[in-house]
RNA sequence: GCCGGUGUAGCUCAGCUGGUAGAGCAGCUGACUUGUAAUCAGCAGGUCGCCGGUUCGAGUCCGGCCGCCGGCUCCA
């Protein structure tokens, strides 16, 4: 006899069990998809065979609804195979916020036909098929996928170690899995097929591209649509929507991949930038600025050449070969080298908002957050061995005060090693890479590990950020260079007279300006913090003669420092107040008769509605008091002049 | 770069099985003189992404190229 308890503490003897039925008479059984069984998850059907705690997986739960994604990717794999024979299946597994199957179908899919798809799901759901799991023995089960023609689970089982491979079954559908999957197709209710896309077999550019397509499913119906309307609500935040939108960039076709900024975005970016070199300032950077152009030799020294071409741009002046900067190191390195360097100099952090080109491949580029075209807020820090660590955390203390104190953004960490084509030797590497992680255990930040995606001359800790709709988009990055000293032979003169060797960090904060603008304009969706914002104040005469009025006001306000303009059309008030909410200006100033004679202004918020009405002392104490991580910036001059 | 989709006025979109383009908003002009999310009327605006082909005739069909969108691969 053997004991089974639930969490909750009671148990029950029995001889031998389902999982079900364990859970039926621990009185869990409702809403399980499937079951823990000493921290493994199982199918229902699985038979215990030793005593055990047993817990159900609730469909709602997160390892719920990763299994009824899963076995919804089979079920939509089942449809395919009906719909188009031949086709051949790869690989379907449950996502972040969905699933997804690879295939090979003869012919191409259309996204009409994800339509007929979700239809044959549903029908196959109506057939209420069990699902099986079932064992063959590893040859048998190889023979059989290759008589059906299913290379790609061929080749997945003949990397399999075991003698024995799980198999599902449901119906005539028979697929390699280790599962769990739910017990039967009538519990795969509520999903939706979402878009279709090429991927490559095994993620390589090497081989075939497979058809791919995405799907998602819930536990519930409210879910399912709650989700489907949050997609379409993000999409709303979309920066190059809002760019549009809003006036601040646009991307001609003239120009694939290089942004043009417009007045309101420059004045973004331009308060960006000052936010930037303030903090820089008071973090111990000084800046530079270093060509656009310079000797391909250099490139070909620093190793770009060897290891950066691909996204090179080049050029000739005189007959002479050039190349235009993908990166801003070299040109830096070429300022660190311009003079004797001392240890007391050290630790020397540049600075430098530098301007590069790269050639990205056409369908990699994305509004601003993939251009072809970017500013890096970049830096170069040179240091001594000793000094290393301690100036990571100062960097990665600089990104979280920026990131998480003054934008409110969540991010995430990683640690990216060694890649393939990587400069220098293994040792140096190793060493790096220990002193990154390092900085990061010592910190306690918590951090994924990113193999073989670090720089061609250095590993380095990447800072994600996410936008509307959940894709990540690396920004800041601090890489570690033992490679670009050697290659240039860099030194500094130590304590003892001799010449040493410092060690390079190479860091961005924001990572570009384009790119961390265009997070900015999602994640505030277009309305963006006073401080930052394109125009922070709107005023609006109720009529013609009230604009004298207005007229002054705005000079006073731009003697504040603040970005204003008056909205002088010949327009009712309501329109005047609609175009205003829509361009997301933080106040409007509304003036009419009862203003211009008592020499006030009626003060609108643009989420918070009609405020009150308020003198030009009030207005000032308000406006000039809304949060700027400026601080006390000297424009912001305290007086009031009366106009 | 690869796979799929897509490309009509500044923007959002109509345009059936081929018969040389239409709306709303925005713009301009005029009237209205306006108080917290769209005043009314008129006018103007398009080599239908580009090149080639089929056809008496192409926005519509075919081919090539370019851009864009979603992925893949690659990256700040």
């Amino acid at each position: 006899m053997f004991v089974f308890t639930s969490p909750d503490g009671r148990s029950f003897e029995a001889e031998s069990v389902t999982a079900l039925e364990a859970l039926d008479r621990l009185g869990q059984k409702k809403g399980a998809v499937a079951a823990r069984v000493d921290g493994d998850l199982v199918d229902l059907a699985t038979v215990l065979t030793d005593s055990s705690l047993v817990e159900a997986v609730p469909a709602s739960s997160d390892e719920g609804l990763e299994i009824l994604r899963h076995s919804t990717s089979h079920l939509m794999a089942q449809a395919v195979r009906r719909l188009f024979p031949g086709t051949k299946v790869a690989i379907g597994p449950a996502i972040k916020e969905g699933f997804y199957y690879d295939f090979d179908v003869n012919g191409t899919l259309t996204e009409g036909d994800l339509k007929r798809i979700e239809d044959e799901m549903r029908r196959i759901v109506k057939e209420s098929h069990r699902v099986e799991r079932f064992f063959l023995p590893r040859d048998e089960a190889i023979a059989r996928f290759r008589d059906e023609g299913e290379i790609y689970k061929v080749e997945l089982m003949e990397e399999i170690a075991d003698d024995e491979i799980s198999l599902y079954r449901q119906g005539e559908y028979v697929d390699l899995c280790r599962g769990p999957h739910v017990p039967n197709t009538s519990m795969l209710r509520h999903f939706k097929l979402l878009s279709l896309a090429g991927a490559y077999w095994r993620g390589d550019e090497k081989n075939v591209m497979l058809t791919r397509i995405y799907g998602t499913a819930f536990a519930e119906k409210e879910d399912l649509e709650a989700y489907l309307t949050r997609i379409e609500e993000a999409k709303r935040r979309d920066h190059r929507k809002l760019g549009r939108e809003l006036d601040l960039f646009s991307i001609q076709e003239e120009g694939p991949g290089f942004p043009f900024f417009h007045p309101r975005g420059m004045a973004l970016r331009n308060k960006l930038i000052e936010f930037w070199r303030n903090e820089h300032r008071r973090a111990g950077y000084e800046e530079i600025m270093t060509p656009l152009i310079l000797d391909r030799d250099l490139w070909i020294r620093s190793g770009h050449w060897d290891h950066y071409r691909e996204n090179m741009y080049f050029t000739e002046i005189d007959g002479a070969p050039y190349a235009i900067k993908p990166m801003n190191c070299p040109g830096g390195i070429l300022v660190y080298k311009s003079q004797i360097r001392s240890y007391r100099d050290l630790p020397l952090r540049i600075a430098e908002l530098g301007t590069v080109h790269r050639h990205e491949r056409s369908g990699v580029l994305h509004g601003l957050m993939r251009v072809r075209c970017f500013t890096q807020d970049d830096a170069h820090l040179y240091v001594t061995p000793d000094q290393i660590k301690r100036e990571i955390q100062g960097i990665m203390d600089l990104v979280d005060h920026v990131y998480s104190d003054v934008f409110g953004f969540a991010y995430h960490v990683e640690l990216s090693t060694r890649p393939e084509k990587a400069m220098g030797e293994k040792e140096l590497w190793d060493r790096a890479e220990q002193s990154l992680q390092e900085a990061l255990e010592e910190k306690g930040v918590a951090y994924r590990l990113n193999p073989g995606d670090g720089a061609f001359y250095g590993p380095k800790i990447d800072f994600h950020l996410e936008d509307c709709i959940g894709r990540t988009w690396q920004c800041g990055t601090i890489q570690l260079d033992f490679q670009m000293p050697e290659k240039f032979d860099m030194t500094y003169v130590g304590s003892d007279g001799a010449q040493h060797r410092p060690v390079m960090l190479h860091r961005t904060v924001l990572g570009s300006l384009e790119r961390f603008m265009g997070i900015l304009i999602e994640h505030f969706a277009g309305a963006f913090p006073f401080w930052l914002a394109p125009l922070q104040v709107r005023i609006l005469p109720v009529k013609g003669e009230h604009q004298p009025w207005a007229r002054s006001v705005e000079t006073l306000l731009r003697e504040w420092g603040l970005r204003v303009e008056v909205d002088g059309r010949d327009e009712k008030l309501g329109k005047k107040i609609r175009d205003a909410q829509l361009q997301k200006i933080p106040y409007m100033l509304v003036i009419g008769e009862r203003e211009v004679e008592s020499k006030r202004v009626a003060v609108r918020e643009r989420s918070k509605g009609d405020l009150a009405s308020l003198s030009l002392e009030g207005l000032q104490e308000l406006l000039l008091g809304e949060y700027d991580p400026l601080g006390d910036a000297p424009s912001l001059r305290r007086s009031v002049p009366h106009p």
